[in-house]
DNA sequence: TAACATATGTGGTTAATAGTGGGTTAATTT
DNA sequence: AAATTAACCCACTATTAACCACATATGTTA
């Protein structure tokens, strides 16, 4: 089964002293109410953090439990996606704390955007994502190989 | 029946005088009331101590059992998991004590970097993860080979 | 358009919890 | 019997999470 979640749009808020930040209102509302508020934060691939809503995580999680702990491979694997892996609520007013680890990882001051990509949400330092988005244009090879995958 | 369990997260504590470990309080939490706070501690394949909840254990045991002993990998790993693994209750304040022979498997000093991989726990001295950290990175054709299996 | 009501982002305070340290008694072991 | 280990209890401190408050923005109704 394929995502219940659609997540779009872009937005800047700012982090508070107590290292809380708000979900924007109009991706919080998305919640279903049957992940009860709740979400696992964790690391991006890319520098910065990613939010999945429980239940979209746990589907990733069935996916992890197929893979055996004999194997090399699949112990770093599992450890390293494993271990940044922080389950969280969001409060009444719609914030969550985020670790101090991932403020670290994605070199997170003042401000941060969110912006939702479809199943998850990412959080990122504006001057990263600035940057990354004048670095990582897509070349035309990349494309052509999208292009046979996804029908946009 | 696969896991019940799905720990994640990383925690850096410490170890007392009397060798004991506090299990992180969100891991605690999801010890199911059946398994009445016993675990198996034994060693880990790499450099650790892994923790069980007492229910996963003897589901892992169930699957050793099938593992013919005229194998030699097979006698050898049988014998090492086995004869290493303590059963052991955390205690009110939800501590208990590492085993000496865990602590040198584990080159355990002052700290321990604990971190939740779904059905176990590791316990970790924090130096020695991280060096693996860095040494081991997965190759590219070992991510290849883990795209076939797993959808992330 | 003005007045009102609602929602949203942000800040601080208090009460509960978690991690850590140590001590006392009971149970084993030597 | 002495010594060591394990279970149990109490206590301190720092961190965290629940709670309350408010101002700005947004939307609605008269």
């Amino acid at each position: 089964m394929s995502s219940q979640y659609t997540f779009t749009g872009q937005f800047t808020f700012s982090i508070d002293s107590k290292n809380r930040i708000n979900i924007p209102s109009p991706l919080r509302k998305q919640f279903l109410t049957k992940d009860k508020k709740t979400f696992v934060v964790t690391r991006g691939i890319d520098q910065c953090a990613w939010i999945y809503p429980i239940s979209e995580w746990n589907f990733i999680q069935n996916e992890l439990k197929q893979l055996s702990s004999l194997s090399k491979t699949n112990r770093i694997f599992l450890r390293n996606h494993l271990r940044h892996a922080n389950i969280l609520k969001f409060d009444s007013q719609g914030r969550f704390v985020l670790p101090q680890s991932l403020i670290d990882y994605s070199a997170i001051k003042k401000d941060v955007t969110i912006i939702g990509v479809l199943n998850k949400i990412e959080i990122w330092n504006p001057n990263l994502l600035r940057k990354i988005d004048q670095s990582d244009e897509i070349d035309d090879q990349s494309y052509e190989e999208l292009s046979e995958r996804v029908n946009i």
